[in-house]
DNA sequence: CTCTAACCGAGACGGTACGTCTCGTCTTTTG
DNA sequence: CAAAAGACGAGACGTACCGTCTCGGTTAGAG
């Protein structure tokens, strides 16, 4: 996984005065995980991370930026869904294995404070770009890698606009972890496998 | 457009005491709506759509239940998005005349406002509701409508989900809105049909 | 006595809104008192008396500018010495009554809490123009007024600074209460009598 | 003088180890009466002290118990307020001369900072032995030895309590410094000493 | 033409959390 | 061993909104 997400990343780590203390980076990443977990971002406030954790408000407010850190940074501490992909040489099946992992992660509670945090990006501008470069980007450049090995075998027509292919795939599960107007079932993933390599397929 | 969405359902109206006032009802959401596109969400606090329109709180307690059920009549009562569809005999025009739309009303500050409701319906389960019946299920009638009639003039394989096809049209254009990963482009709305029919277009 | 000082002086009282609670001023001044005299001004913070008084901090805001506003007028509320002087026809007897009225106070915690509030006012402009206007100026002007018929009785010599024969009399009670270099016994008020009008006696 | 007041004073200097360093000393009394003299004690914390003086807070706390202790260290470093009286046989005049000299000091900055000393000593009893036994007590001695000199030229009745009579002198300049109902004069030296002389002048 | 029910404005109130501040202590490295 | 640097737990600060609660005043239809 990706670890520190936002915290941590000092680039010249500074040698003198008192070190970070490991014990209240990790009370803190647990503190917030199972607040999460039990009452949402909502119940994940400051004051209740520091009373659960036995750290001080101010040490969260100096390695966290924001409320929406503490979570990222608690959700990956807590959550860790592989996106590594198998490379099977069949597209279709790799692609609907990652879909289904991801589908069954989203089903539950993880899926829940996912969408969460997603919709508390959509107010907190550095929640939102953790979010893209930490959890997105990465599964992105993964998926990307695939469907251009893809092309590669000519599976998939060369003129296809990768990153829409991508958002074909993968936003409407998260078009429904969001709004839930239709279930997110595991044939989903072959679902949406079939139909989107069908419009690319080289004719 | 569809009005009112959360309040002024009263199924037995009453007929004795004072009426309502239409015009606290107008000032609420015309301050609501101003605030929300001017700081968004965050700014539009019960205490500041009060003071702007000069109305008590409790009369906005009265009549609306939430924060959210109020962000999103007042985002309604200002922007009329049609989802109105022409019925060409083309599908695939039709489908990406209204995906256009979206797309350039999502481009701009309503599109924000837009992503910050859906994003705060994450954790607003009244919200959520209120966005799904009001918003979203109307336009998804209307696309599945045009779907079906596809069918019946077998441009699309009868055997094909619609829902799905209709994720597959749409829940790209929100997942940009709210990631920002990709531009929205006006392309995209073609890029969208394209893919998506010939995936699902008859063999 | 003097009643509340700080707050509770509205001009005009207004009509509209709901009323002030008189339940909350009392609570505040009560649990302020407690405070004061079991710890001390330190001990009498906003939150304390919030918690004890069980009303919210904000409400002590609204209505009391300053930490010291609150203790004042808790300390009168609590402590309300007489300073009515009796007027026998004799200065000296009516000054040292007077003198011993006040030494006996300050003997035991009101004077040190008296002492913590004069403390205090040197940080804190408004507490010290409240207590120059509601504590000193009262026992002044009543001071003043004996001393005044004193000279008629042409037992005070005319051209005496009235202002400086009070501080004679009183300053050297207060120092002591402060610094404590000396005992605020019961003789000190019938010495400090005595060498000061020994020294503007007429001759 | 009497320099440094509450610290320095180790009974057995240690010769092992790193010496303390006297920069450090110096940068703090620098700093503390810097913050004292521009802000009043309120500005004079232990962070700001240590930041200004480019002295670590540890360094502070290790060698003054409170920060009373550093603002009297730092007002006497600052301060050297003469109290050595003439003696010119004439007690009047030696007596005004003093006082005068503490009316000038006390009017300005120095007596404000004075004031908020005191004030502080109403809650910090460390600070108030402190100002007692620095700043009140020498002055006290130098003053009573004065009086006696003037009782044995029998310019002062032998049976009058000394330490009252020079609470009559100076408790008055001390307490109009703090309650600022009078104004510090330069005349009211004179006036001070001549009735209190008065009163206790033999028959 | 009053009565009465419901509405509305104003604003006080008890709460919860915010983000900041200073305190006094603790834990490192450097001199 | 002292000092600097700085992290830390603790806890009060003053503020912002929340949702609730009086108030006095209003606006209708019902009696």
């Amino acid at each position: 996984m990706f670890g520190a997400v936002t915290s941590a990343d000092a680039p010249t780590p500074p040698k003198i005065g008192r070190p970070r203390s490991e014990r209240a980076r990790l009370a803190v990443l647990e503190a917030a995980a199972d607040l999460l977990m039990e009452g949402g971002l909502g119940a994940m406030t400051f004051e209740s991370i520091a009373a659960r954790a036995g750290v001080s408000k101010v040490t969260i407010y100096k390695w966290w930026p924001s409320r929406g850190a503490v979570a990222v940074d608690a959700y990956f501490h807590r959550h860790h869904e592989a996106y590594s992909f198998d490379d099977t040489g069949d597209v279709a099946h790799d692609l609907a294995t990652q879909l289904l992992l991801l589908i069954r992660a989203f089903r539950g509670r993880a899926g829940e404070v996912m969408a969460e945090l997603i919709g508390q990006a959509q107010s907190d501008p550095v929640l939102a770009e953790t979010l893209r470069s930490g959890w997105l980007q990465p599964r992105r450049d993964a998926t990307a890698e695939v469907l251009r090995r893809a092309v590669d075998r000519s599976q998939i027509r060369p003129d296809v606009d990768i990153p829409t292919v991508m958002d074909a795939l993968y936003a409407p599960l998260y078009w429904r972890l969001m709004m839930r107007h239709q279930p997110l079932d595991d044939d989903l993933a072959g679902e949406l496998v079939r139909n989107t390599l069908d419009g690319v397929r080289p004719r």
